[in-house]
DNA sequence: TGATTGTGTAACCATTTGGTTTCATGTTAG
DNA sequence: CTAACATGAAACCAAATGGTTACACAATCA
């Protein structure tokens, strides 16, 4: 039997922005994006341990927006951009929200005169 | 004199991600986008107490994804579009990114053939 | 083989977060 | 004026977060 932890849609977008809210975690998605690179080399740049960027790995990882797969001894980190464009889609639907109700607004001025 | 607490533009944005990572916190923005309420009529509609839902919108006030102003006894809360279009924006340029490094490898492949 | 490198993970710690209850204060309704 | 309502804020608590050090293990190099 595949255990498949359910998860809550909820839950997946609450990982994405949580992990998107932190500097570090930001640069390595962009550097990986840009860029595929091991762990290590990520680390390399960051003044902080091995473990700390590992973790943040673990977080960006869990919400999807990294993938890492093994390459000899080490683990190779990509940006998923798919995932960045699903955030992208979410905060549009916002925003048409928001012009929803500026067309109402416009509609009862539009009545008005 | 005007004391501008010092705050990075880092930790603004930050705020920005770390206050969509909670569905309540996502709907109290969709719903005052959507049109303007109160903090108590907030409230009203999730299964915690007022001092929790009023914390939330603190924290999506600091991120300016929401202003407060006074009517009477009550606090009208807006949702605020600009701070969703700058957050999709930073999330545009993560997929430029993306798209940068795609158009490189097709430039390689361009050479090779 | 042995040393080095890259990774995974556990145990620990301080701080932050997200909730609670309680109480004070300002504002409006009767 | 008094009661009810809306808000603000403090004190408290459990859990999550973001860092550390230490150690085990796998893979590669010389």
């Amino acid at each position: 039997m595949v255990t498949q932890s359910e998860i809550s849609e909820q839950q997946r977008v609450d990982r994405v922005f949580r992990a998107l809210a932190d500097a570090t975690r930001r640069d390595i998605v962009r550097r990986t994006l840009h860029a595929e690179a091991s762990i290590s080399e990520l680390a390399a740049d960051y003044d902080m341990s091995f473990a700390a960027v590992r973790k943040h790995v673990g977080v960006l990882e869990a919400a999807d927006l990294v993938a890492r797969t093994p390459r000899g001894r080490e683990r190779i980190v990509r940006g998923n951009p798919e995932t960045i464009r699903r955030a992208m889609e979410l905060l549009g639907h916002f925003e048409q929200i928001w012009r929803g109700r500026v067309d109402r607004l416009d509609a009862l001025f539009a009545e008005d005169s």
